[in-house]
DNA sequence: TGCCACTGTGTATGCCGCAAGCAGTTATTA
DNA sequence: TAATAACTGCTTGCGGCATACACAGTGGCA
């Protein structure tokens, strides 16, 4: 069992006693801290190591004892950026509108973030803010007749597809309010100007239907969509296991 | 309406008429390949500019011919790691059937190339093969009552959750038949020497109760919990619009 | 109390990667 | 036939990540 990562050690307070030489200058949290504000500010592609040294009155090198690579800064800004769970479950709620405000919490920091969800995944979470929002995830599905592995599973899900749509709607410019006839047409406008119909006569058919539908707001439409999706999927469970 | 992007110009062979100058001396689906050779062998950190235009017997610049940007040139790398689909559906399989199959044969092809799943994610569909699979899972879903955003939103859902279930699997060493005792004991085994039982008793009991079921093959056990998942809320779906 | 090992910071440096710009050659169009 | 666009190689600039070392500060132990 090798030692902890450095930066987890320090995120979770966990250091070895009887550190020798001398305090250090700055905590994790504060040269996290720093790498949240220039993503903010400028984007995540201005988060360098010397970006984020300069913010703290650091030099480039000496962040290295803190975290071992970027990638190690990364998963901190991270935890930092979903920041601890604050909201409250109303009292008597069923799973599903506690698992709904769960996901919805969650596209919220995201969308707060929107950089969040270009990081590169590293694993599954190790950082406090993190395990603290899979811990309000199990909660919420207390007392349901699922496994734990099932539990475990249903929230990964939810979680993945809820990044995911907060990625894609980020991408394609269609967070709020949009122009219908506007919405979705930037990929099937493009595609439409390749795809045959011998070759994709279901892509086609598809593209077209769903531009006359076309979502008001198809950020919060679809949401509803997927996320509805994935808690019937849920329900069923829990019904065969009832 | 902007122009075709170069790399989409030649994957779809969609090039203007009448271009002057010289032939090419490579087509872009050779350089794909190799870049998807390099990947394959050395990993996706290996592939450069430089160490893809060696390969095809250029100097590195060169390469901008055919893609402005490394970006391109990974998303070309992801549809040639994808290849055409060339499964068959059984003859009159029910939709459910249709829909475990593409969603198997697509977590083949990302598993044989795990390196795919390390990409950065760069909006929606846009290449050949892509868009295939697209094809090939509405095909599946052909017959039942969902509109046409329900198909693609299922489809985005199914996509997005086993690219994520064969990245973390990936990443925990859990594909491929391993020993219950070590089954997620590297993750839980790493998080019980920091959370406390005041602070997160969900996931301790989860933790538990999981290593207690550990799967025997953690690939397949969660591959068939995640989908099932999904599945149960397309038919719930489906069920309501019937 | 003094010595020594460990630890925090700054500095110097190396290596690598991506991509803008230009020169020379090739093939098509006017 | 001349002009022009396109293909390749070469040059170059800039920025980023991280190894290694020097110096100063702190705690553990004899």
């Amino acid at each position: 069992m090798t030692e902890l990562p450095r930066y987890l050690q320090l995120l979770w307070g966990r250091e070895p006693e009887g550190r020798r030489g001398p305090k250090p200058g700055r905590t994790i949290e504060e040269i996290g801290a720093a790498a949240v504000a220039i993503a903010d500010r400028d984007g995540l592609e201005a988060v360098s190591m010397k970006s984020v040294a300069q913010a703290v009155g650091f030099t480039t090198m000496s962040l290295y004892r803190y975290v071992d690579s970027k990638e190690e800064l990364t998963a901190v800004m991270l935890d930092l950026a979903y920041g601890p769970p604050t909201f409250r479950y109303p009292r008597r709620s069923t799973w599903r509108k506690r698992i709904t405000l769960w996901a919805k919490e969650i596209a919220t920091v995201r969308l707060a973030r929107p950089w969040s969800v270009e990081l590169a995944q590293g694993g599954p979470p190790l950082t406090p803010n993190a395990l603290s929002w899979t811990e309000r995830g199990l909660e919420a599905l207390a007392g349901t007749p699922l496994t734990s592995q099932e539990r475990l599973s249903a929230l990964l899900a939810i979680d993945v597809w809820g990044q995911n749509h907060v990625r894609l709607s980020t991408q394609m410019g269609l967070v709020g309010r949009s122009d219908p006839d506007r919405v979705e047409v930037s990929w099937f406008g493009l595609i439409l100007r390749v795809v045959d119909k011998e070759r994709f006569p279901h892509l086609l058919t598809a593209g077209a239907e769903s531009l006359d539908d076309a979502d008001e707001d198809f950020f919060e439409e679809e949401f509803e969509r997927g996320l509805g999706l994935l808690l019937d999927g849920i329900a069923a469970l829990i019904a065969r296991q009832s």
